[in-house]
DNA sequence: TCCAATGTTCGATCTGCGTCGTACGGTTCG
DNA sequence: CGAACCGTACGACGCAGATCGAACATTGGA
């Protein structure tokens, strides 16, 4: 019986809301910062749980789910419901246009790796 | 007698080898994005203990040496010994040349102040 | 030489938060 | 309806890190 559609949806931030200081907090942990980078790479909505098998990362479903609570919080990512489970995906033209060349970042120093000596030359 | 002079020097590393998630981590404390804002504000070398006057941080000065080491570590700051005292300045070329948009973002967006208009839905 | 001022280091404390297991709610299908 | 699945909410636990005070090192000046 559908009766009434009642709190399916899940709500985010308005991007104009969002501080710095949150998403840096967001950011800081090394979990998240991997699921941003994967999301990133995923391009579009993607399943929470297939995240973890592509990036190795192992944690209950439950400290996921607060994982992606913090995330969405911060305005980064977005969740919608897709029947039994739920997808969600990195909310990059907006987050780009209020913190512009933060993702770009992310997007380009790969997972915690320093740049191989050489001070000049290579790029 | 002045025999040697030995560790005087503070030395901080090459900015090539600066990870994303170590600053990151760094930015993400409350105090010290406060005080890497003023220091960019300041502009040029100043005194550790300024900054605090100068932005109402109240902390205790181990605690303010415990910060400025973890800054330093990041890469994002650098010491200098000047007589009895240690001169601070931000790595401003050097950070936004690493992390592109990262200081100019910090710049842009004060401390803690979200946007005031939610245009959609609100709260 | 002695003392005041500044900053680092060390040990201890305490809060925050990442983590998990369990219980609960919603959805799909038999 | 009931069972299986997926995710969330809640309480508890443990650890990393933020904080402080005290002791020490260094410098500069009385």
């Amino acid at each position: 019986m559908a009766t009434l559609r009642l709190v399916t949806e899940v709500t985010e931030p308005a991007i104009e809301t969002v501080t710095i200081d949150v998403v840096l907090s967001a950011l800081a942990d090394p979990v998240r910062l991997t699921f941003v980078r994967a999301l990133d790479a995923a391009g579009d909505w993607t399943c929470g749980s297939d995240v973890l098998s592509k990036t190795g990362i192992t944690i209950s479903k439950s400290t996921l789910s607060h994982h992606i609570k913090v995330l969405r919080d911060a305005g980064l990512i977005r969740t919608r419901v897709d029947g039994i489970r739920r997808l969600v995906t990195l909310r990059y033209d907006e987050v780009e246009r209020r913190f512009p060349g933060l993702l770009t970042m992310l997007r380009e120093h790969g997972l915690a790796r320093a740049a191989p000596e050489a001070p000049t030359s290579t790029a």
